[in-house]
DNA sequence: AGGACTTGATTTTTT
DNA sequence: ATCAAGTCCT
């Protein structure tokens, strides 16, 4: 084994254990920060180097696609170093992106068409709605979004209606919400659209219908690895164990304690039950970790023991101890948001000075604003992760739905979204009319309108718009294919006028989506300078599609990062806070009871939290915070509770601190100066560091509008000004009103007057 | 048809 | 508090 020396010898015995361990099952239980990647890009290459299968006959998944290409990258580089050549692609995915490219292969014979279109989970709803208009059934007593994920739940487990019908043991649904499913399958099917549970699921029908199509995958797939195991779900299971069946060379990895996602599915037992599927598995455990100081490791290996749930596996260090956890009380998120922005900023100018060395983490998104406007108030560049994507913007959205339909008429939901954007005087009337008879006939909304005018179902001129709508749709579906993307893109935008119906509108609000449709132009130039050849109108949608949040995370911008709990898992941080440890939001529960099962999934999320980082780590907490414009007085969170006081240093800004002289004069302005539930009073008694108090309540002398100025508003009466953001004509005002309610305008729209 | 305004739901997490 | 969906008015 003189070739695996070079290739090995930077690995401890353990991990040199899993990469060289190349036949039959394979379980490998990676602690956080045990190297897990360095192990299976070594192990990929091992079995390369050693000539065990050539590139393309090795199937590696994994959950991102960041993490996909970063794995395939270096890969490349080992593979490099050991002079072995690659000659044949490499097949490293996610399990959606895997499925998608045997399903372009094969599709046809589960008869769709290629391509076929993938609809988000937006479209899955809006055509969830649309199915029950269609059927008649109340959207109060069957929530849409409830459906949704009922039919998505039923998707995981390999579910179809018929095999609900014949009553599956594995799950049940009542006779209406199965009528909504059975005829959402329909649709789909009609138009030819593939949501993303049904990525899985089809493939795996594929398999079962086509065995010799399964043979020939199990033939060339020789190895296969699955990344992140502990975060499958059962169609994801049931296709690993189809593809490595006869063969038996099955790796998986996985961190039990590191499951995050049973609320989409993903099956904890799936890894917990690895050995009962494969008796004859090795079991690889990887449990040194390199990556943080040990105060960090200790205390979340402490708090992650009182899970019930989880395998034998203590993680350990050779790190040195490092600064203990500093646990922050604050007095509200306000001060929360600024306490994490001072301590990155003062860190900063101790030297610390690179601010991709900074994360912040939260349980929900809605904890990003405040912590962002903190953050832009000290002048500290960050990027967020999550929430919002660029993609979810309207005007993109249309865009692409534009791009969509010139590439499958029958796509509905895109149709619909653009048939008056911009608008060309096709109302909503005329759309639910189409859609009835869509509805009726079980033909397109594309087939409906084609049909409509021939039968003059309308009157004249809305018969014209139509028609001029379809020559529009009809034009750029014939110009599609023979331009390449960034010039259809141009074609789409000038063709449909959109860019001129915005600057027709002259607000800043069309300018920024203007923006954002150049940069969506950026966008495809880059997209084509790397992928080249293969840069097809298809192939972009469907990236676009698949994207994952984690994918937007690059360093090439310095700025301080923010995401969810969730997506921060498989990443690091020198610096890391974990803000908002309060009960009922972290951990959160769903429903009104906790279960046992939940609360281990929320101790899981805060060990996933905990062991991002380094060198340092905060864990924050407020006495009060608004949720829901509501106050909530949450004792600490019990997982703070749970890790030992010798790892962690205490520390509040609410025992000092009275409320300042700034408080005090405001709010007995009017009157009610107990209250505080209007808002306004911790907001003002954010001054535990007066230098910054100020800049909140900054007003720009041009405005017009002034701090304290009063102002009279039709409908709310006087009130005062106590706040603004932003300037010009973005300037945003917040009023306090006599009855303490506060309301935010737009300056220029605001029907304020001043007196 | 299309805008202005009000109401109601929403907040856990997302490939 | 914010945003989508629904209603009312022009």
């Amino acid at each position: 084994m003189s070739s695996s020396n070079s290739l090995t010898h930077l690995l401890n015995p353990e991990q040199k254990r899993a990469v060289e361990t190349l036949n039959g099952p394979l379980l490998i239980l990676a602690g956080a920060g045990s190297g897990k990647t360095r192990v299976l890009t070594h192990r990929m290459a091992n079995l390369i180097a050693q000539g065990m299968a050539s590139t393309d006959e090795i199937l590696c998944v994994t959950f991102t696609n960041k993490a996909a290409k970063e794995m395939e990258h270096r890969i490349f580089k080992i593979l490099a170093d050991l002079s072995v050549p690659v000659t044949r692609e490499l097949w490293v995915n996610t399990f959606h992106s895997f499925c998608v490219r045997l399903l372009r292969q094969h599709i046809d014979l589960l008869d769709y068409k290629k391509p076929f279109t993938i609809y988000d989970s937006g479209d899955q709803l809006a055509l969830i709605k649309r199915v029950m208009t269609a059927l008649n059934i109340n959207d109060k007593m069957f929530p849409p979004k409830n459906l949704q994920s009922r039919i998505s739940n039923a998707k995981m487990l390999g579910l179809t209606p018929d095999a609900l019908r014949a009553g599956s043991p594995l799950t049940k649904m009542d006779p209406k919400s199965l009528d909504v499913f059975t005829r959402y399958e329909e649709e789909m099917k009609r138009a030819n659209a593939l949501d993303f549970d049904d990525l899985l699921l089809k493939t795996y029908e594929l398999f079962r219908m086509y065995p010799s199509i399964l043979e020939f995958y199990q033939n060339k797939f020789r190895y296969i690895m699955v990344d992140e195991y502990q975060d499958t779900n059962h169609i994801q299971y049931l296709l690993v164990q189809m593809l490595a069946k006869s063969h038996r060379n099955l790796c998986v990895v996985g961190d039990e304690d590191q499951s995050i996602y049973s609320w989409r599915g993903a099956d904890i037992s799936n890894i917990l039950d690895f050995e009962k599927d494969f008796p004859e598995a090795v079991v690889v455990k990887l449990e040194e970790n390199y990556r943080s100081s040990a105060n960090i490791v200790n205390a979340a290996t402490k708090l992650i023991s009182n899970n019930s749930q989880r395998k034998e596996k203590t993680l350990f260090t050779n790190n040195a101890e490092g600064d203990l956890i500093q646990i922050r009380e604050e007095r509200n998120e306000y001060d929360e948001a600024r306490f994490v922005a001072k301590t990155i900023q003062s860190l900063m100018s101790s030297g610390e000075n690179n601010l991709n060395d900074y994360a912040i983490f939260y349980r929900t998104n809605a904890q990003s604003r405040v912590l962002e406007e903190q953050l832009r108030t000290l002048a500290l560049p960050y990027r967020l992760i999550g929430g919002i994507r660029f993609y979810e913007r309207a005007e993109i959205k249309d865009l692409l739905s534009y791009l969509r339909l010139s590439q499958n008429l029958q796509d509905d939901m895109a149709l619909k979204r653009i048939i008056n954007v911009p608008a060309r005087g096709i109302g909503k009337t005329t759309v639910e009319h189409l859609e009835q008879k869509a509805n009726e006939s079980r033909q397109s909304l594309y087939s409906t309108i084609h049909q409509a005018i021939l039968d003059r179902s309308f009157n004249a001129g809305t018969t014209s718009k139509l028609r001029r709508f379809i020559d529009l749709i009809d034009d750029l579906t014939a110009q599609q294919s023979s331009f390449k993307l960034s010039e259809f893109y141009a074609i789409v935008l000038e063709k449909t006028e959109y860019v001129i119906s915005l600057k027709k509108e002259d607000t800043p609000e069309a300018e920024a989506r203007i923006a954002n449709l150049e940069e969506l132009d950026n966008a495809i130039a880059q997209f084509e300078q790397e992928r080249g050849e293969e840069a097809s109108l298809s192939n972009y949608l469907e990236e676009l599609t698949l994207a994952s949040d984690q994918d937007q995370v690059d360093g090439t911008v310095n700025a301080i990062t923010m995401m969810t709990l969730h997506i921060s898992k498989g990443l690091e941080y020198p610096f890391v806070f974990i803000v908002g440890c309060e009960e009922n939001l972290f951990p959160a529960f769903r429903g009104n009871e906790e279960s046992a099962d939940d609360l281990e999934e929320e101790r899981r999320l805060a060990y996933v939290g905990m062991t991002r980082a380094r060198n340092k780590l905060w864990m924050t907490h407020t006495k009060i915070r608004r949720v829901w414009g509501q106050e909530q007085m949450n004792p600490p969170s019990r997982f703070l509770k749970e890790i030992p006081k010798e790892f962690t240093q205490f520390s509040s800004a609410t025992f000092a601190s009275s409320p300042s002289r700034f408080a005090a004069q405001n709010s007995s302005r009017y009157g009610s100066g107990s209250s505080s539930r209007s808002g306004y009073d911790e907001y003002a008694q954010t001054s535990y560091d007066d230098d910054f108090s100020q800049s909140d309540n900054y007003v720009p002398k041009s405005s017009g509008y002034t701090k304290d100025q009063r102002v009279r508003h039709p409908t709310f009466g006087v009130g005062k000004i106590f706040s603004t953001e932003g300037s010009g004509d973005t300037l945003k005002i917040s009023v306090l009103f006599q009855d303490n309610t506060i309301k935010k305008f737009v300056a220029k729209y605001a029907r304020l007057e001043k007196v």
